[in-house]
DNA sequence: GCGACAG
DNA sequence: ATCTTGTCGC
């Protein structure tokens, strides 16, 4: 049994040096395995629901925006927060915090993490599973930004990146026909022994012409979640658009919110 | 020194 | 991440 870990909590304050020991403790408290009670089954399908009894899962996607100041400087993080269940829409929350650091690949977590945690104290509903945009397990350390937040509030967590920041697919991923997945292992540059399971790339559209093709997501365990559960959910999750909806809708909110703030 | 580098 | 209209293709 695992429990919430606030001590592990980002802390823009800290050294380079510390932020990089953290996130080693925080890979070794994480669970890169299924430890969840609910069925992704249930995740987007409410009619599976009704069989099973009980209220379907809550699903949340995370995303961020920038906000600018008077000088024309990003001085400040809005974390927008959409939670789902059995597909539809239920609550959407965000925060703002100041930015403290900025973006070093490898840290997002420290620049990220506190407008998200904040967001995150603003939802009513108890998340069963969160998405967040960026990596899990496919990091430096083994602590991307959706692991960090997953094992500081314990919760199931996967990380969707829209690029890959480190580790090697174990075979090509040009144009992958829509429903597959490559496996991504560790390379020389993550702190893994050479060949660790990290996560897959996956292709959750793809078009029909042969002249272009859609890069593929790569999807990670954050915590509680195995790495084919991962992949699994966002092929599952992603209905209609190459993002699974949590995020995707997550990313259109952010965008709003954003814009109502600048008015 | 050179290259790589989530959002 | 962000600046942003039109435009290519199904």
């Amino acid at each position: 049994m695992s429990s919430p870990r606030p001590d592990l909590a980002p802390d823009a304050a800290l050294s380079r040096e510390e932020m990089e020991a953290l996130q080693r403790e925080i890979a070794d408290a994480a669970v890169f395995a299924d430890d969840f009670s609910f069925d992704p089954a249930t995740l987007s399908n409410p009619l599976a629901t009704t069989s099973s009894g009980g209220d379907p899962p809550v699903v949340v996607g995370v995303d961020q925006s920038f906000l600018t100041n008077e000088a024309g400087d990003q001085d400040r993080a809005l974390s927008a927060v959409v939670a789902l269940q059995g597909g539809e829409v239920v609550e959407r929350v965000h925060a703002v915090t100041p930015l403290e650091i900025p973006y070093i690949p490898g840290l997002l977590s420290f620049r990220e993490g506190r407008p998200i945690l904040a967001a995150l104290d603003e939802l009513s509903v108890e998340p069963d599973l969160i998405l967040f945009d960026g990596s899990g397990r496919i990091h430096f350390r083994q602590a991307g930004i959706a692991t960090h937040m997953g094992v500081v509030r314990d919760v199931p967590s996967i990380g969707v990146a829209k690029s890959l920041l480190c580790g090697t697919p174990r075979g090509n991923t040009e144009n992958l026909p829509a429903g597959s997945t490559v496996a991504v292992e560790s390379n020389s540059r993550v702190d893994a022994p050479d060949g660790t399971l990290l996560g897959y790339a996956v292709q959750t559209r793809q078009y029909d012409s042969p002249d272009r093709y859609i890069n593929p997501l790569y999807v990670s365990p954050g915590h509680r979640v195995g790495p084919e559960t991962a992949a699994d959910v966002a092929l599952e999750l992603a209905s209609s658009y190459k993002l699974p909806d949590p995020v995707r809708l997550a990313d259109t909110y952010a965008d709003e919110a954003k814009r109502s703030l600048d008015e």
